[in-house]
DNA sequence: GTCGTAATGGCACTGCAGTGTCATAAACCT
DNA sequence: AGGTTTATGACACTGCAGTGCCATTACGAC
């Protein structure tokens, strides 16, 4: 998953041994899935290494299961769309400010979704099973992460587990478990979809203001 | 199980033919899968069908693919948990009765959800690829039912396009998918995933009645 | 250049999904 | 009893996931 490197090499000799060969074959290996997967199909290891131009044995050295490879693979056809996600959302503090940038969020997240639903919903066949009790990486923490930077203002507004409640509720609220859910099951169109999306995020965030109002007045009312 | 006994079945002869014995083998591996998926295992269909006492070419004849078996036996593994689930539901039209209701159905969803993981988890898996423009059977519309169900006297309060809007909003707090994601993703435990889920179907509710009121005053204050 | 070693490729193997073909046994009918 | 139909079973096959073993290439150090 994360590639730890990121300095240079050249000068410092740092990425010991043959480390960017290994680098230039995990990644032709995950551009190529990423884009087989994207274009719809369900490619087979083989058809994998074949398109990177690697052999089959290669391929199962650096994803030791079809699973990782895909999962990873997923990740890798949507990290271009990603970036400058939240860079473009604005700023401030109050209320306003952070309905806009939860707007921006939702919209940002359930368009990227909907771009890469195939890439998605791969990622989900993929990691949806054995999870009982393990270790695995399951699934990135990326969207927890947005959602509290979109709102972290709140938290000093709302008190710390009232702030955490609201982002664990906006998680179900985006993603592309809620499109599921909401093609899938209630068989609405994406456009609907979305539009739910933007409606509870809003009425989450209004509900949460509302009951730390209602709490206030009430500790004002009768301080203890 | 296999019983093979010698019970007649012709007193009826409603079913044509040896329709009996055909629905004795489909049940049979059905109800064999799901106690081997319920296990938390991922059975092969040569034990599936070994564990049935059938034949691995037989078990092909009924369900073409191990994921129509797998989704079928899913579905068989939940048929008992889930009659009685809206019959011990509160009744009324009032706004505290359909709260109520709405508490005792996140409740059961989610208190069915935990103790079928595996076997949802699983029908996630076989279910969520391939259904870009087909035709597949997809998933059940149970959870939608359920949920107009509980919060049809909303529908002559709020109007149509409000009503349909909080049932779909109120799909996505409950059901396997809101506890994929804040156990998976948002790190919570189950008892903490099912308390969001409670707070948000109530804050969704609660959203859904205050807009209607403001809108009441609105068109109050400034008739068209 | 030479040498050592790390990355890669080739090949053969097992295990399971899925299918076709034919044989067998049980049910049905007369 | 007979004969016919039908579900089932046995066997063999293909295709892909995944692995082990060994050969070959190519990088890097001397």
């Amino acid at each position: 998953m994360s590639t730890t490197n990121s300095n240079r090499y050249s000068h410092t000799g740092l990425q010991e041994g043959r480390g960017n060969q290994k680098l230039r074959t995990r990644r032709a290996l995950l551009v190529t899935a990423a884009e087989l997967i994207a274009s719809g199909r369900r490619p087979t290891v083989a058809e994998v290494a074949d398109a990177a131009h690697v052999s089959r044995r290669t391929a199962y050295r650096y994803f030791p299961t079809q699973l990782k490879l895909m999962a990873e693979a997923a990740l890798e056809g949507l990290r271009p769309t990603m970036e400058g996600t939240l860079e473009s959302a604005p700023k401030g503090t109050t209320v306003g400010a952070i309905e806009a940038r939860i707007d921006a969020l939702v919209e940002q997240m359930q368009r990227l979704a909907l771009s890469n639903e195939n890439l998605l919903r791969t990622m989900i066949h993929e990691t949806v099973l054995h999870p009982p009790g393990n270790t695995r990486p399951s699934r990135g923490t990326r969207r927890i992460e947005w959602i509290e930077a979109a709102t972290q203002p709140l938290r000093a507004r709302l008190g710390a587990a009232a702030h955490a409640r609201l982002v664990s509720a906006l998680s179900l609220t985006m993603g592309i478990e809620a499109l599921l859910v909401l093609r899938d099951i209630r068989g609405l169109s994406a456009a609907q979809a979305v539009q739910i999306s933007h409606w509870m995020a809003r009425a989450l965030l209004k509900q949460s203001l509302a009951e730390r109002q209602a709490e206030q007045r009430r500790s004002r009312s009768k301080p203890a």
